[in-house]
DNA sequence: CTCAATGTTGATGCT
DNA sequence: CAGCATCAACATTGA
């Protein structure tokens, strides 16, 4: 016994760093405080920097097999940052709660250190793993910076509640100091190497990171690789989205087109999404070129703008478990959407009849990217514009598609466009025939993504109702054939829903009044009161 | 309490 | 082709 004690007593500690998000070397206070200690004591610490891969997830999880090559690509590309840095990726398969206590023992482990996350699956797995860490008598150190601005520190300066409109939130973090950019850590001394534990000894690649076949259970499913994984690709397309100052400097979202054939935005998306890029440092480097172009566009609309965007659905968000779904979320208004399996199904497809919503949706299931405003065309179609069906399946679909796929974001986008909150001028519908026609009048984007229509000439590529039978025939092109008749007329449903959307509005203020109670239908028993509480001050004072 | 101003990104038709 | 009014009309904010 007394041996043993010695034994473990002598043998080296190990510091820990848990990535999650923030797939970086760069500006990652989480990793640099890890290699900062390793440094006071070379021969008392090793370091292991982990990734947990639970191979159960792959089979339930909403990740589509481009985003799992994303994932692969980035947790490839780490490892290769990581072992310039005298260091390596562990990879380490099993779920958190069951992995932890047994890395503990098996590494001896002092220190643990993430990026703090808000999402509500991330916040009950780190609190069951600090319960853990206290258990085995592990310091745990959290840093926030997948976001610019503390969510909490937002909050705390608004009365402890997320500001919900933009405004608001500008004006709070105005007055906010900026976040220190960190350097990316300097190489570890050799004698930090740790020394082989007993299942590296049996099996080398115990650690290694996953191969595409192992993460891509589909590969029949992966599109091109426009936009490949990984913190060196992140840097190169910071560095490219950058070099031309003058853009950067006038950029307006609104101006950018959403059907060009290559991106008009930057593409940083899916790199923040995963943290390959600090959103602090694009901050910082943006900062830096306004600073010489005074004459620059400016919040909603400008680039810092769009940022701003993120971290104000990542505060919204933070506030509301329930802020993926519309039951139990105190921002979102109560609407009875339609079940509609066959009508959902053409619009995941793109097989909606209306070319210019099944080009975004073919690019977005070829390529798990699209422009943002091409996000909104189809997300009003299947709510608010045309279909009439709940925002959580268009939520859904996204999430499994989209590269950039962020929780707060998807879900906050979401309600703004299908008019459940943040946003609210539901009169304001776009159509699938005219707004594309704006920034693409001869149809281009159709014909790449959409290419039965590529012979529809540019005055009915958009409706290729109005041409005749004999003129479709002609175009190698037959509706109901080759493509489907539309499957539904927006003229007409889309007046229609504005005047459901009018009596879902009337609704929802007589409960939040408290004229009339939530309907039952629609209401969880405990959502009730919740739904009323956030969104309206003046109500909960009447009910008082 | 009321009331006016405001809101990243609508469509249409007119000047 | 940019700018504007109109359509019908929302919630939030702040005076």
């Amino acid at each position: 016994m007394s041996i043993e004690i010695e034994s473990k007593s002598t043998q080296r500690r190990t510091l820990v760093h848990w990535f999650r998000k923030g797939l970086r070397v760069h500006d990652n206070p989480a990793l640099l405080q890890v290699f900062d200690v390793a440094r006071t004591a070379p021969h008392k610490y090793s370091v292991r920097p982990i990734f947990l891969l639970d191979p159960g997830i792959l089979d339930w999880l909403q990740v589509g097999a481009n985003r799992w090559r994303f994932l692969q690509q980035s947790l490839s590309d780490l490892d290769n940052q990581l072992r310039e840095l005298n260091s390596r990726l562990y990879v380490v398969r099993g779920k958190p709660v069951e992995l932890f206590p047994k890395l503990f023992e098996r590494w001896n482990v002092e220190l643990l250190t993430y990026e703090s996350d808000i999402e509500p699956y991330a916040v009950q797995r780190d609190a069951a793993v600090q319960k853990l860490a206290a258990v085995h008598q592990v310091h745990v150190d959290t840093h926030c910076s997948h976001t610019i601005y503390n969510p909490e520190v937002v909050m705390a300066r608004n009365l402890g509640k997320a500001p919900i409109t933009y405004q608001k939130f500008l004006g709070i973090v105005d007055q906010l100091k900026l976040p220190k950019v960190r350097e990316k850590p300097e190489k570890l001394p050799e004698e930090v190497q740790p020394s082989e534990d007993a299942l590296e000894l049996a099996d080398a690649s115990v650690y290694d990171c996953p191969t595409l076949e192992q993460l891509v259970k589909r590969p029949d499913e992966l599109g091109d690789n426009k936009f490949p994984g990984g913190e060196t690709e992140a840097l190169r397309r910071l560095e490219a989205s950058l070099r031309d100052e003058q853009w950067v400097a006038s950029f307006e979202k609104p101006k950018t087109s959403p059907n060009s054939l290559e991106p008009s935005t930057t593409v940083l998306s899916p790199y923040l999404k995963f943290g390959c890029l600090s959103a602090r440092l694009l901050y910082e480097r943006l900062k830096g070129i306004l600073a010489r172009h005074p004459k620059h566009s400016k919040p909603p609309v400008s680039l810092v703008g769009q940022l701003l965007w993120r971290e104000f659905y990542y505060t919204a968000a933070a506030a509301e478990p329930n802020f993926d779904r519309m039951l139990g979320n105190a921002y979102c208004i109560q609407i009875a959407w339609n079940e509609q399996p066959d009508h959902l199904a053409a619009w995941t497809h793109g097989r909606t009849g209306y070319p210019f919503i099944d080009a975004i949706m073919r690019q977005l299931r070829q390529e798990g990217w699209i422009h943002h405003l091409a996000r909104h065309a189809v997300a009003c179609f299947l709510t608010r514009g045309d279909l009439w069906i709940s925002w959580e399946e268009g939520q859904r679909v996204f999430e499994q598609l989209l590269l950039d796929q962020d929780w707060a974001l998807n879900a906050g986008n979401w309600m703004w466009l299908s008019a459940s909150a943040f946003f609210y001028q539901y009169f304001r519908v776009y159509s699938p025939v005219a707004f594309g026609k704006k920034t693409d009048p001869t149809g281009a984007y159709i014909r790449k993504y959409v290419p039965e229509l590529a012979k529809y000439p540019a005055n009915c590529i958009f409706e290729p109702w109005k041409a005749t039978l004999s003129a479709q025939r002609d175009y190698g092109c037959v509706l109901g054939k080759d493509y489907p008749h539309r499957i539904v007329n927006h003229d007409i449903v889309h007046k229609k829903n504005i005047k459901r959307m009018t009596a879902a509005y009337k609704v929802n203020r007589e409960v939040r009044t408290g004229k009339q109670e939530p309907d039952e239908e629609l209401d969880e028993p405990t959502g009730k009161r919740k739904a009323s509480s956030i969104k309206s001050g003046r109500a909960a004072k009447r009910r008082r």
